[in-house]
DNA sequence: CTGAAAGCGCTTACAG
DNA sequence: CTGAAAGCGCTTACAG
C-alpha cells in the first residue's frame, strides 16, 4: 500500500492541479483529493459528510479541489460503507397517469442536487405476494426510504412490513394513519363536505354521487364528507343515488348512466375524481343533457383534464406535485427524536374548491 | 483475517442450515454462502455470474443454499467492484403523462426480476446545461444504460456526450439515427402517409394539419408523410392549411380555431397527437360543428383519451409500452460484436391506423 | 474446476 | 482537529 500510493501519483503526474486535465471529470476519488491536498482520506470524508471536526482552512482547500476536479463521492461506495443506498423508492398501485407523473415530478423537485435518485416501483396490491415483493425491493436496494401513494399507502400490512425491516417511509393518505413525520394528509373528508356545501348553496336538492372503489380510504372520506355535508344542511342523499365507480373514465360513464336514469333525476353529480367526471360529461352528452344547464358536475383532483373539458370542470384542487415534493423532503430531513416524532403533527394539505363552468343553480 | 472467520461462525452458529433462522432474510452475504457450503467466495461469485467454470454439483449445492437463505447479491457491492451500477436511466423531456407512464411500465416489464431498477430523469432540453446535467447523472450513478425518449432522443449532442463517456443508450425515434442495437424506430412518416391515404380515400379534398413543434423530428415525419401521401394522390395541402402546434391540448384548440376559420373550411383535420385532437373537438364544439358530420378528425398515439372522446377518435396506434419494453430489453442484452452492431437492422415498430367514429366521407 | 490476495471508493471505530 | 487500520460485499487478475 505504502508502495503503490507514490507509484500511482507518478503514473498520473499532477504537479499543479489547476493545470491538470489528466483526471477525467467525475473520475477522481477520495484518494486523489486526499493526496493532492495532503490530508488523509478520513479528513476528506469528514468534509463530504459535513462534519464540524475539520479546520476551516483545511475544509476550504478540500472543497476547492473537489470543485475544480468536479469530484462527487461515489454513491455506491458510500452506500456500501453506510449499509444503505441513496435511492428513494416510489411505490404505487395504478392511479391515473397524471397522478403518477406529477407525484414523480414533485419528488424529483425535492431530490434535485441532493445526491438521491428516484426509483419507481409500481405494484399490484391485489396480488397476494405484493408486500413481499416490495419488501425484497427495499431490502435489496437498501433504500433510504420510500414514498407510499394511495392506495398502497393505506395498507397497514405494508407499513408494518416496512417498519419491521427498518425502512423509512412517508405515506400520502386521506387521514393520519401514522405519526407526524411519516404522513402527508390530504383531508379528503373536508373536501367532500366543501363540494356538498357548494352544491347545496346553489340550490341543488336532488344529487348523485359517484365514488371510487370501496377499498380506497379516499372513497370513505370524499363520499362520507359529501353525504355528511348535505345532511348537515338538511339534504338527504338516498343510498341508491350513490354509485361505486372505479376511478376510471368508463366507470364515470356507467355511474352517470345509472344516476341519470333515476326518477327524480339528480340535478348535480359529484364525481370523486376528474376522470369519472369526464365520463359523466360523455353520458350527459349522449342523453342530450347540457352541462351545466341540465346537470351540474363537480370533480376531484383538478388535473389538466378539468380545464380541458368543455365546459371547464368545477373541481377540488389537489396539489399533487406538492404532495410528492413534501413527501420526498420529509424522507431527506433528519429524523426527529422518537419522542417528538410520536407527538408531532402530520403535514396537512388543504384541498380547495375551484369553481369553473360546469356548475350552476338548478333549473326551475 | 484467518482469526476472525472462525470466530464469526461461532458467533452465528449454523449447524444445520435448514433449521437456521439466525440469518434474517436478505442479510446473508457471499461469505455466509461460501462458509456454509465449504467453498471459497470466488466460487460463489462464479455461480452468481453464471460462469461455466463451476462443477455442476458445487453449483447445485450453492444455488440451493442461496435459495434457502433468500440470498441475493448486494447490487452496491457488485457495482462497486464492476465499476458500474445496476440502474437504467430513463431520460425524457416533458411528453404527455400517458406517454411517460406507459414508457415506464414497458421498461419495468423488461426489467422485472433482472436485478436492474429504473431511475427516472426528466429534464428540460431547452436549458443550456441539460446535456451536462444528464452526463453528470449517468457518470455519478455509473448507469448501466439509458433509454432516450423523444425529443431528447433526437439530440445528436446528447448521444455524442453519452458515447464519449461510454454510457450505453437506446434511442426511441421516428427514424434510424444510430446503429441497429441503439434504435427503436417508430416510422412516423409511414403513419402520416397512412392517415393521408385514409382521408383521401374517404373523399376529403380540403384538409388541415396540426403538427408538433418544428424542433421535433416527429413533426417533420408525421407532417411530411401526411403531405406526401396527399400529393401522391393528387391532393394538395396549401402551406396555410398547416398549423404548428405544441403537442398540447391548448395548441390543438388554437390550431383548429385557425383552420376552421379558413375559407374553404377543411372537411378533415389530422392532428399529430391525440391531445391536440381533443383540442380540435373542443374548438369544433364551440363553433357548433359536429364530428364527424361537419369535420373528420384523425389523431396520433391511440392514448386512452382516444376511446374516451365522444365520438371515439380515429387515430394512429403507437404501442408505447412496447417501445419501452423493447428499449429496456436491448439494454439488458449482451452487446453484439461491433462489426455486427454497425450493420444490424434497428427494431422497427409499425404504426397502425385505428378507425373509430370521428371520421367519415365529407358532406355534399 | 478452484482459491488466496488485492482492490473497487467509501465509512466506522478507535486512538491520539 | 486529524489519521491508520479494518471493513462494507462483491470482482478482477493471477496462480494452480
Amino acid at each position: 500500500m505504502t508502495k503503490t500510493a507514490p507509484r500511482r501519483s507518478r503514473a498520473r503526474p499532477v504537479q499543479d492541479p489547476s493545470q491538470d486535465t489528466a483526471l477525467p471529470a467525475g473520475k477522481a476519488t477520495i484518494n486523489d483529493i486526499a493526496r493532492l491536498t495532503g490530508v488523509s482520506k478520513k479528513t476528506v470524508s469528514r468534509v463530504i459528510n459535513d462534519s464540524p471536526l475539520v479546520h476551516p482552512e483545511t475544509r476550504e482547500k478540500i472543497l476547492a479541489l473537489m470543485k475544480q476536479l468536479g469530484y462527487t463521492p461515489d454513491p455506491q461506495a458510500r452506500g456500501l460503507a453506510f449499509r444503505r443506498s441513496f435511492l428513494i423508492g416510489m411505490i404505487y398501485d395504478n392511479p391515473t397517469a397524471q397522478y403518477i407523473v406529477n407525484m414523480q415530478y414533485g419528488a424529483l423537485d425535492a431530490l434535485r442536487d441532493s445526491g438521491y435518485e428516484l426509483v419507481v416501483h409500481p405494484c399490484d396490491s391485489t396480488q397476494e405476494d405484493y408486500i413481499d415483493s416490495v419488501r425484497r425491493f427495499a431490502l435489496q436496494q437498501k433504500l433510504h426510504g420510500v414514498i407510499l401513494i394511495p392506495r398502497v399507502s393505506e395498507d397497514e400490512q405494508l407499513a408494518a412490513a416496512l417498519r419491521e425491516i427498518g425502512v423509512r417511509y412517508v405515506r400520502i393518505a386521506s387521514i393520519p394513519l401514522d405519526a407526524g413525520p411519516q404522513m402527508v394528509v390530504t383531508q379528503d373528508r373536508q373536501a367532500g363536505t366543501e363540494a356538498a356545501n357548494y352544491l347545496e348553496s346553489l340550490g341543488h336538492r336532488t344529487l348523485g354521487l359517484i365514488t371510487g372503489p370501496r377499498r380506497y380510504r379516499s372513497t370513505i372520506e370524499r363520499g362520507g364528507g359529501f353525504v355528511e355535508g348535505l345532511n348537515e344542511r338538511g339534504v338527504e342523499l338516498p343510498a341508491d343515488y350513490t354509485y361505486e365507480g372505479g376511478y376510471t373514465f368508463e366507470s364515470g360513464v356507467a355511474g352517470a348512466e345509472y344516476l341519470l336514469a333515476k326518477s327524480p333525476r339528480p340535478t348535480a353529480i359529484f364525481a370523486c375524481n376528474d376522470e369519472m367526471a369526464a365520463g359523466v360529461y360523455k353520458a350527459a352528452m349522449r342523453r342530450g343533457l347540457s352541462i351545466p344547464g341540465d346537470l351540474s358536475v363537480v370533480g376531484y383532483d383538478d388535473s389538466p383534464l378539468a380545464s380541458q373539458l368543455w365546459p371547464a370542470l368545477t373541481t377540488i384542487h389537489l396539489p399533487i406535485r406538492d404532495l410528492g415534493r413534501q413527501a420526498a423532503q420529509m424522507l431527506l430531513s433528519d429524523e426527529p427524536a422518537p419522542d417528538e416524532a410520536a407527538t408531532s403533527a402530520p403535514r396537512l394539505v388543504t384541498p380547495q374548491l375551484v369553481v369553473r363552468d360546469s356548475s350552476q343553480r338548478p333549473k326551475g
